[in-house]
DNA sequence: CAAAATTGTCGGTTAAAATCGACATATAAC
DNA sequence: GTTATATGTCGATTTTAACCGACAATTTTG
């Protein structure tokens, strides 16, 4: 994966938003009581990955971090992340000039 | 990677997740008037993987999401994402028992 | 209309993510 | 103490993400 000058050492700030984010779905985890071999059968990955996760690993796919989510009922969370509505400094641009909707050949519905 | 059953096919509401997160950011990058080249060349990604995410492909790694987060000054967000102060159930769980630590499982002090 | 800019796609290369098995080290339970 | 469970780590293998260059398709601008 190239040598992945962002993976292997991303900004400060990425980093350690990760960090908390890992162990943040660690603790959800044990509040529910169930183990790395759990959650892992049940999202279908590797134990090893989701301990990764919960170390905010930053090169750890988004899939295992958003399954995670998901397993523990916290997955609609994700798309207000970056919500066009709560974007306060995007709202305010968008008030002064809305760039017309970029380029999108063809709907080409990716399905990876 | 493995076979990557999670990553090829992930679950139904993982999937729409990152496709909802994915629009929020290219949202977020067009209003403030900036290109996939220019905000990869920030993040120090390759435009392709940026234009990736905003397609919300489940196997691109993590780093890419929050530095995109992180770019439009949004990356402090993604670490209240499963904030155990939030995490209703997992509280509700925790107030029964908490599993890690808390030793000396309380022989039962009954008082009166 | 044409030119410019932005984005999508393709082929090829490289590094590593994810898997599996087995074992070592905690951690909790008995 | 001992046993059982959980998590971490290692080596080896397979798959592919991320990179690069160039080109195609699209949209925007003049």
């Amino acid at each position: 994966m190239g040598r992945g000058h962002l993976l292997s050492t991303p900004p400060y700030e990425v980093e350690t938003a990760l960090k908390r984010l890992g162990a943040n779905l660690r603790t959800a985890r044990l509040r529910r009581n169930i183990t790395l071999a759990d959650v892992a059968k049940r999202i279908g990955a590797s134990r090893e990955v989701v301990g990764e996760a919960e170390h905010g690993k930053p090169s750890t796919s988004i899939a295992i971090y958003t399954a995670l989510l998901w397993s523990y009922g916290l997955v609609e969370r994700l798309g207000s992340l970056a919500d066009p509505a709560t974007d306060d400094e995007g709202l305010r641009l968008a008030s002064l000039r809305e760039r017309r909707n970029a380029s999108t050949p063809q709907p080409l519905d990716d399905d990876f």
